[in-house]
DNA sequence: TCCTAAGCGAGACGGTACGTCTTGTCTTCCA
DNA sequence: TGGAAGACAAGACGTACCGTCTCGCTTAGGA
């Protein structure tokens, strides 16, 4: 299996290109980040970069998608928690885990994009959770991606202050909050 | 009063290229937008250019702070709706007739730049608002800055859907959606 | 005539450029003066500038043929000196008077114009007074234009020599080695 | 030899800019050309060009230079023709070989520095050859750099006149011409 | 005395070229 | 044979000048 080995060393180019990406978007925003920083950081030939990626932008996505996959993975891991929209609790846990990262992100001016992944894997889960809990039987008076950009915006909101906060609160108090905030208002269009 | 000519010579200017990013922005995201395209567009010479903002990012922000401006007199002129937090219908009814603006934001990339704008717009109106409306014997269990966050954040997610629909619904129906969503959560941390 | 008084204006303008043109020579080469440079020093408007000249070249040229101009009248005036090919003797005489002057195109690596400007004039004079001198018996063994172009270049480089040496040898002095240097060597193509 | 593989891309670079620049200087002068159109001309990227020289007048220096090596490097082979002060026949004749080259700086304006080039270059041969030829016994009445001056100004002038002439005549005879024209006024000058 | 045409300063403007910077491709060498 | 090194083409950037222009102010003859 010589594809090993390959595959062994791709994923270390790959983990430097990361950290790199991830450590320098505490230093400065994404936009001002060059190709040649992240080469520099990594201590990476350029050819290389290109090799794994197209793109500064196609590094970032990936990172995203990484933390994304491994959001997923762990409230998946914890338990299906189908009497919620969003098991929020579980992911103001993992994402306390996750403080560097997330400061780079939102530091690095990339909360946009991580937002707009965020959104996509959160309108799944509602609308999965949302037949689970109560069958087809509820319908919502607007459509589901509405609520799910609600909840979602309304996710990053806290979090983004939390991180402003330097996550001085608690998960639990965090999804007390978000609980709060965002319960309310879905119940208010339900039919 | 001296700078009277001057003056009459560059707003044409600062128009024709503020429209001219605006148009382009209805073509492609901001980010792809060079400096000569909006030259091109404006037909505006280069210096010229640089005479009146020191960057595209510059231009744009001009163009967002106008927006924010001529809401913000608007919804004053109005007049003052002290019982809500949020002139909100008056800011969607002021928006629809934005259409191409917003969607040229929207569709350009730049309503990070122009929620951030719109944030701290916000946060001052729901500030003056709330205590002109309930004085100071109303204190929230969390910041003001963070019940102006979700406010913004869910005003910002109810504008672009409403974008994406194409504008369906009345600046009412908005209004009336903007208000089951988000004040049920407000009262919540109201003491 | 109803251009006097504008003429009058003119000359003062005309003037102040020409002196601002070199001064600014005799601090730095003529490429790296700036229109804006000469508006300064002269305090004149831009416009203004381009009424009357073209370019700064043609200022340029407008002041080296107003030297070759005055050359021409002095050495007019002095008085015929038909024995001679070149009257160098009162060149050099009248040179010396403006050595500010001639430090400027120097300095200003303006020479090169000078010099072709010099040349043509050169021509004449030493055509002319060959002719004068000896009728149509004497001609040369080569075109009458490389005499013309060898006289003035080395007429020019001990011109140049003479300013760098700040000028300290006499006219007479000069004219010696003039006379040296160039007329043995234009006696022998003579036929 | 790790500068090897560099050095040959390198220079296939250079070649094909000097190329370039000497092509456009046989259609225009050097002022009139602009860095584009070399790159344009020599299929090279602007920042290639500005990893090689930092200048237009940079690449044209870089030119005659190796011009004048070239010169120096011939006369040098054919033999030490020390009964003379500059080995001009061999200067006309290999100049011959030269003249798109010579054409191109005549033409684009660039004979000054030319000039100034070769005017160092020559002061070292006539000083070295006069030592050569007469000892200390010989000297001049006038400063060295003087008569290098005069013998470069003299050369020079030939040159341009020969090129304009299409160079019909044979470089025999222009060494002729230089001889009559220049040794009579230098033998003037010893002492 | 007023009027009117010009010369003028100020400086905005469209345009061109500059030298710098970053990107993504490509080639060469080395381990 | 794959990765590091880095030359390269492409082209956007912000700066510096250029020559044109429009605008009022002055100013000096002619009415």
């Amino acid at each position: 299996m010589e594809a090993a080995k390959e595959d062994r060393r791709s994923k270390r180019t790959r983990q430097l290109l990361g950290n790199a990406l991830v450590e320098l978007m505490l230093e400065k925003p994404f936009d001002e980040i060059t190709v040649q920083d992240i080469l520099d950081r990594a201590d990476i030939g350029r050819s290389t970069f290109y090799a794994h990626y197209t793109d500064k932008e196609n590094l970032l996505m990936s990172e995203i998608e990484r933390v994304i996959y491994q959001l997923d993975a762990y409230t998946r891991a914890v338990g299906e928690q189908t009497h919620l929209l969003l098991p929020s609790l579980e992911l103001f846990r993992h994402l306390r885990e996750q403080r560097r990262l997330l400061q780079a992100f939102i530091w690095g001016r990339a909360s946009d994009m991580l937002t707009r992944s965020f959104q996509g894997r959160v309108s799944k889960i509602v609308e999965h959770n949302l037949l689970a809990l109560m069958g087809d039987t509820v319908k919502f008076s607007v459509p589901l991606s509405l609520i799910a950009d609600f909840v979602t915006a309304t996710f990053m909101t806290l979090l983004r202050w939390w991180l402003d906060d330097e996550m001085r609160s608690t998960p639990e108090q965090m999804d007390e909050m978000f609980q709060k905030l965002v319960m309310p208002g879905i119940h208010a269009f339900m039919l």
